[in-house]
DNA sequence: TTCATTTAGTGGACTTTTGCAACTGGTTTC
DNA sequence: GAAACCAGTTGCAAAAGTCCACTAAATGAA
């Protein structure tokens, strides 16, 4: 167990990070607090910042009229209690709109609005633009190749999930 | 702007999640609530779980004996505030030590305890196996890649921070 | 048909986090 | 020596996630 220069570092610089340097979910984890913040502040006060759930939910609303909490829920890997808080924000805000599904009423059919359809285009715009300036410093083709990955990666949790 | 199909899908899997198939910070937001939780699984009653910070900071502390709290702090991406409180719980739960600075009286220099230190041993251990194991189907050349590029993805965001 | 099981969503209480801002010394710079 | 700056603390408030129990509806098996 090699011990590190003993000497208290003040400049994060050349600091080793230890087993974590090669520890996937560190960079998963820690990058993530920076591209959630930064997402943040580029969404500010657009009824539809912090938290990984609500852009998702929007879009996929929007996009698949009478989708399901449930379902989102899964794909948002949320629990159900929290999917319902969420969208009882949403629908507060006159972004979504919830029905008791004529088929099964235990179940709710969510459908856009218009302001929430409205927003949507924004977001379609925003939200990838964001992650795109964020990310600007790394290399087109190694942003793809992380993309290609990761998706793999997020299909394969959400299916055994 | 194309419409998906409109048929309200009550199965996730073969859902398009529209812009955000493209976006990163999608991928990296949504694997990170799944990472998150099952390391807190993993680490279940370790008194470290729960949140980015403790971990790091156990590892540095161990690594660099009088390391500076902002060091951590900005290694981590949190205020000093949440570090200080961080620290707080860790010196509580006897991990770690806190001096003041004989350098700069305004600073502190941190200190690993035993308890610590051998907390520090099975976390060297455990967290590598936890991310290794939960990324365990992406191929280990695949995973290199993503570590790369994501390492230099962390260090550039520290470093511009 | 009836009864047990599973599923969808709700509600409550709780823990934990985090973000902001103001505040206390201590240090540096000019 | 005064102004600006820096390290860390504290308090507050907002928010997010988790756990668990509960209702109501659907399913399916005896």
């Amino acid at each position: 167990m090699p011990k590190q220069p003993s000497k208290p570092p003040t400049t994060p610089q050349d600091i080793n990070l230890d087993v974590l340097e090669g520890t996937l979910s560190f960079y998963i984890r820690t990058i993530n607090i920076a591209v959630s913040r930064d997402l943040d502040t580029c969404l500010e006060g657009l009824d539809v910042a912090k938290g990984t759930g609500k852009i998702t939910t929007l879009l996929l609303v929007d996009s698949y009229p009478g989708i399901r909490p449930s379902v989102i829920a899964h794909l948002t890997m949320r629990d159900r209690s929290a999917m319902g808080r969420l969208i009882e924000q949403m629908v507060a805000h006159d972004l979504i709109r919830r029905e008791v599904s004529s088929e099964d009423s235990r179940a709710q059919e969510l459908y856009i609005t218009e302001a929430g359809a409205a927003l949507a285009v924004k977001i379609r715009e925003l939200v990838p633009k964001q992650s795109r300036d964020f990310f600007s410093f790394i290399p087109d083709d190694e942003q793809q190749q992380l993309m290609d990955i990761l998706r793999r990666a997020y299909r394969r949790i959400v299916e055994t999930t």
